[in-house]
DNA sequence: GTATATTTGCAACTCGCTTGCAAAAAACTT
DNA sequence: AAGTTTTTTGCAAGCGAGTTGCAAATATAC
């Protein structure tokens, strides 16, 4: 616990217990490490700037990994793809869901609070963005997959 | 060329090579077969979904990555990201840009010929599909990589 | 506290995809 | 059309994000 501010991270912590206990998972260190650490920044971080934020050692990259995973598929965690094969993880607020954008030069990531495409990009231009594209992929169960 | 319409054929490739040059592409036989395979049917397609429909061992898989890898460069193709890992390149016509839908389920994939979420979302339902989400990702130049 | 079930660390592995290099083919030159 | 230069190809080895099998460690249930 830190020496400065005990009782936010008090806070943070029963909140990532309460999180944890909610998806049925138990309660471990590496769970409440990676969670309290999306709890407090927003993201979205690659599995290399986690392990980068998480105290030294303090688990492998392979429970990382096996944690994301479990939380992205309990729906504590969204993942976004902006480059190839880079998967990034963002705490997953649902009232807040949103969309990213990132520059093709210097990488630098931007989140959008907002969901229409013509409305982004018009924002997107007049803050200083050139050459936009987008990529809009949709996942469902189809017709023939419901049924049976 | 193919013994049954060799008119069609003969236009096939002439107009492959006709984007080729225009791409400034030089002209061989793998560039040929691939585009004009992606230019007879929609896809999207796998690299192994290529490989299966091109001439029995016509050219090595590291082939086919390179080719498709400058016909993106030179916007011949468009890539999808339906599912992690599995890169699907289509013939990029830029007067039908569209997105897609892949079941989670059987992984069906089907193209939509607009842009729209909210119009797409309803449509998706009248067809049938359920438990809809979409993933939309911006890029662009931002402001400061284009000053200097 | 003990028994049972779950999770972790480690190292080996997987799998799209890329790359170095010599041989082959295309493009350019005359 | 033949010779020269440049580009592309095939092959096999390599890369790297992510996964997995298994024994030891930890959490949960009783
Ligand atoms: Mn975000
Ligand atoms: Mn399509
Ligand atoms: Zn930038
Ligand atoms: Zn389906």
């Amino acid at each position: 616990m830190s020496i400065l501010n005990p009782k936010k991270e008090l806070l943070t912590e029963l909140k990532v217990i309460e999180l944890l206990k909610r998806a049925n998972l138990s309660i471990t260190a590496p769970r409440k490490n990676i969670l309290s650490l999306l709890l407090k920044e927003h993201g979205p971080f690659t599995v290399e700037d986690i392990i980068r934020r998480l105290p030294k050692n303090s688990c492998d990259q392979a429970t990382v990994y096996r944690c994301l995973n479990q939380f992205v598929e309990s729906s504590l965690v969204a993942t976004t793809f902006l480059e190839k094969d880079i998967a990034r993880f963002e705490f997953n607020d649902p009232e807040h869901h949103h969309h990213h954008i990132i520059c093709k030069i210097c990488k630098k990531i931007e989140s959008l609070h907002d969901c229409l495409i013509d409305k982004i990009e018009q924002g997107l231009k007049k803050k200083g963005y050139q050459d936009i594209e987008h990529r809009l992929e949709f996942f469902g169960i189809c017709a023939q997959c419901t049924k049976p």
